[in-house]
DNA sequence: AGCGACGCTGTGACGGGGCTGAGAATCCCT
DNA sequence: AGGGATTCTCAGCCCCGTCACAGCGTCGCT
């Protein structure tokens, strides 16, 4: 764990250093404002001890300014102003926790490890498919990258078919799983959102197999495993590659 | 955002039960340890108040129950005791925040909503998405930097959608979250209110996704670039028409 | 080549999901 | 206690999504 210490009083910065790496911790210190943003921004920690009073650029500017960037690194504030205002300023700039000098270092440690618990909020993985991609949590399909506008009965078609990639789905199963169990519907209308699909997708994702199903495979395009299980880009920005949706 | 308050002391509980409710939360009161306990495991609460002194069940306990089964929901805890190591203690059980008796209302507050915070995938102190703000701390939105005025149901509504830009919730989970879950309303009423939502913040951010619910357009790129943002076209002037415009 | 079964698609009707205006009930402030 | 704001239900309307039907294309087997 790669602890940043902001902090410009040598005396409390080096006790702080000591201390940490004793029970740890890669503990790296920065004596002023810029110098601790700069850090931040490209030293990857997993956690940073902000003072509030700094030469050059205060605490919270440093915090807003990195959550500006879109950093979410964890910020433990330190003030040696304890009114209430001051408090919920410092947390409402973007930091995740504050204490107020003095403080005691037993309760630091407890409050840095409680902050590190929460380290980075893991999103579900996206399912992958030769150029698709389906992203269950936003109900998000893109084909090369584009945006593909899905109905409730397409989406959840693909999804089915998504999670069986390279197998054959036979229409029955569809009927069963995707379709409602208790009415009856005719195979029929699989063929009809197959149709659509393959409208919207494109026509050699997903492939007929005779008196058997249907069957997705990433056979098309630059595609070299036919199913991966991509995690999401956590802070990064979607790779929308083109315009953002292609409503029809 | 559900809250759940577990708290003996009747006055306290609410009197935080309504200065919530004012800050538009929906808030759930626990009198007990094992009463709370029960309704943190199966309440889908976004964030839980928990006092350590409880009969039947201490905060303690309850908590490092909760974190024994995979339960992850933020823990603020409340004490009289203001100890160094009771307060470690407390947050070595597995609470992400500790506040001592008697507490700043106001700090209470600012912590909470770091909390809030930290759950997300994104953690900004200020949500934006296209030409929206949202100020937690401030309980202001913009547009376009013009505020506008929202009534306490419309702004709990736009601030869960605001916390997953992109993503499309949908009704049922609206109705869990920003709905009291204990009264069984109508899904109507989501429709209603992002009916409202619309007329005061334009159609074009607040999507619908039949079948499945609505959608946050993050289209202009939901939170990556600092500062820089190109001037909407402004194509339609923002009819923010009648509407029951309403300030204090 | 011929035949039959299977699969695809255009057309259109139906149902239901979603939007809105009106109004009742409730809360809050004065 | 009164009045206004707010919340939420209800009923009507519109339109999109769903799916049956029927005709045609296509595949495979003899």
């Amino acid at each position: 764990m790669r602890l940043l210490v902001v902090e410009d009083e040598a005396r409390l910065a080096t006790a702080l250093q000591r201390g940490l790496q004793a029970e740890g911790f890669v503990v790296d210190v920065a004596g002023d404002g810029p110098g601790g943003l700069e850090l931040a921004r490209h030293g990857g920690y997993d956690a940073v001890i902000l003072d509030v009073m700094l030469p050059g650029l205060s605490g919270y500017r440093v915090v807003r300014t990195l959550r500006a960037e879109a950093n979410w690194v964890p910020v433990l504030m330190l003030s040696a102003k304890d009114g209430e205002y001051d408090q919920a300023d410092g947390l409402d700039c973007g930091a995740d926790d504050y204490l107020t000098k003095p403080f005691s270092y037993v309760v630091l440690l407890a409050r840095l490890r409680a902050l590190l618990r929460r380290g980075a909020p893991e999103r579900p993985a996206v399912l992958a498919v030769g150029p698709l991609r389906l992203d269950p949590a936003r109900r998000l399909v893109t084909l090369d990258g584009a945006e593909v506008a899905l109905t409730a009965r397409e989406y959840a078609l693909l999804e089915y078919l998504m999670r069986r990639p390279g197998e054959v789905v036979s229409k029955t199963e569809l009927l069963d799983h995707v379709w409602d169990a208790g009415m009856d519907t005719a195979p029929n209308a699989v063929e009809v959102y197959v149709g659509y699909l393959r409208r919207k997708i494109g026509r050699d994702v997903l492939e007929t197999v005779r008196g058997a199903g249907y069957r997705l495979s990433g056979a098309a395009g630059a595609a070299q495993a036919p199913t991966a299980r991509v995690p999401a880009p956590a802070g990064a920005p979607a790779d929308t590659g083109g315009q953002p949706a292609a409503t029809s």
